[in-house]
DNA sequence: CGGGTCATTATGTCTAGACATAATAATCAA
DNA sequence: TTGATTATTATGTCTAGACATAATGACCCG
């Protein structure tokens, strides 16, 4: 019996209401003598089920079958050219614009970005290109790079993604990522062909590096765009 | 020296660039030498990374530093009722519609729902709900709910979410959920005051029982919602 | 040269036992 | 009664060693 049999089993319980929602199960060492087994098995499992979600566990106060399963998901964040290539379709870039200014106040706030009074202090360099699948518009991208992370001369962003030569060139450290419905930005539209307006599943990422920031994007994806995992 | 300082320590040479991405990195064994420990702390900590997608591991060759961070991240699927509260607003539920009918197509096939030929064979029961946060909507909710999981009599649905209904009475075993950017429907629409065609973020989730579907759900989100989280 | 077999190797898992840690309960003192 | 101290207990982690398993490469044979 491994440990993803046990975790299997506990789940197959819970699922069938042995162990209710709210309640205490046994102990590790009760389950490990049950199932004759090591206590540090039943730990590998019950850890598993913790992190997923299914489970509380407390020192002293014992492991409860989560009462509001606030189940969690867990998704791998879309890299575009492997998601477009991942259908069979030709993937392309096309770089729209490319040029060093301040930023937008909500994006310097949201990256931390040195502000002066209630102004930007610095520039940045703002890259906005278009992911092509099959030479139709797949998303579009509005970034901004700080531009200390890049070597000099710069890379040349009309050959290959920023995203994808960032995650092979620049060491970064924490980010967060989210995810809404918006209608469509007058240029974005434009871009994508699409009526202004139109709702738009909308990407908005940020990550930084070890001190400084080091790029804020906005993936704005054609009209039938899902995200969609397993529970 | 801890699991979880391993883990760190590994991390933050990946993200120097120490080991570079595509790179071998050293074995379990050779890892354990240098940070004086078991190999098995070490082992947990570098499957602790490879869970999340940092570095790929195979047997016999080694593990390596994942070339394409197909970086995965994980989020806390939604309770709306613990969602509204959370942000200190009152919580309030208003049951539109509640009915036994053949469902649409489209969901029965999600489902698996029996169909005779072309046709939906048997009714289920369609909830139609407004979530409200201090007497403003929310979130819309459309459910088809098998009617074979009820006890006679039903619940008031009236007085509880379906939704915490099912996860405190009915097992289930696995399920789906996906999310998209739509243009509001006239129905929801006009349930949740806005104008149709807005664009509103919907999260559409289907789950199974040991053998039955359960339950297939729609959820419109107000305009401004923000699925968020941590990379 | 092609294909099958076997040895090698790094990861994957398990065990028994030990100690650490957090949280609660029981106890004792002011 | 209240507050501080101590004991208890379930989980969390670590160790050393063992065996399992998958993938690779070397070898051998037809």
């Amino acid at each position: 019996m491994g440990w993803e049999e046990v975790r299997d089993t506990v789940l197959s319980r819970i699922r069938a209401r042995i162990w209710a929602p709210g309640a205490l199960i046994p102990g590790e060492e009760a389950l490990a003598v049950e199932f004759g087994i090591a206590r540090a098995t039943v730990n590998r499992a019950l850890t598993e089920l913790a992190r997923s979600g299914v489970i509380e566990r407390k020192r002293r106060a014992g492991t409860r079958v989560a009462a509001l399963p606030i189940r969690r998901a867990t998704f791998d964040i879309p890299v575009i050219r492997a998601e477009v290539q991942g259908r069979g379709q030709a993937y392309a870039i096309r770089l729209i614009r490319q040029e060093q200014s301040r930023p937008p106040l909500d994006v310097a706030l949201r990256l931390g970005w040195p502000l002066s009074g209630a102004e930007v202090s610095g520039a940045m360099l703002c890259l906005e290109t278009l992911h092509l699948a099959d030479g139709a518009p797949f998303a579009h991208e509005l970034r901004w790079l700080n531009p200390a992370v890049l070597p000099d001369p710069r890379p040349d962003f009309t050959a290959i993604s920023a995203n994808e030569w960032l995650v092979a060139h620049v060491p970064f450290v924490t980010g967060d990522i989210a995810f809404s419905a918006e209608p469509a930005a007058p240029e974005v539209a434009a871009a994508m062909g699409l009526a202004p307006g139109a709702p738009v599943f909308v990407t908005e990422r940020c990550t930084w590096g070890e001190r400084a920031p080091v790029t804020w994007v906005r993936l704005t994806h054609a009209p039938g765009y899902r995200l969609q995992t397993v529970i």
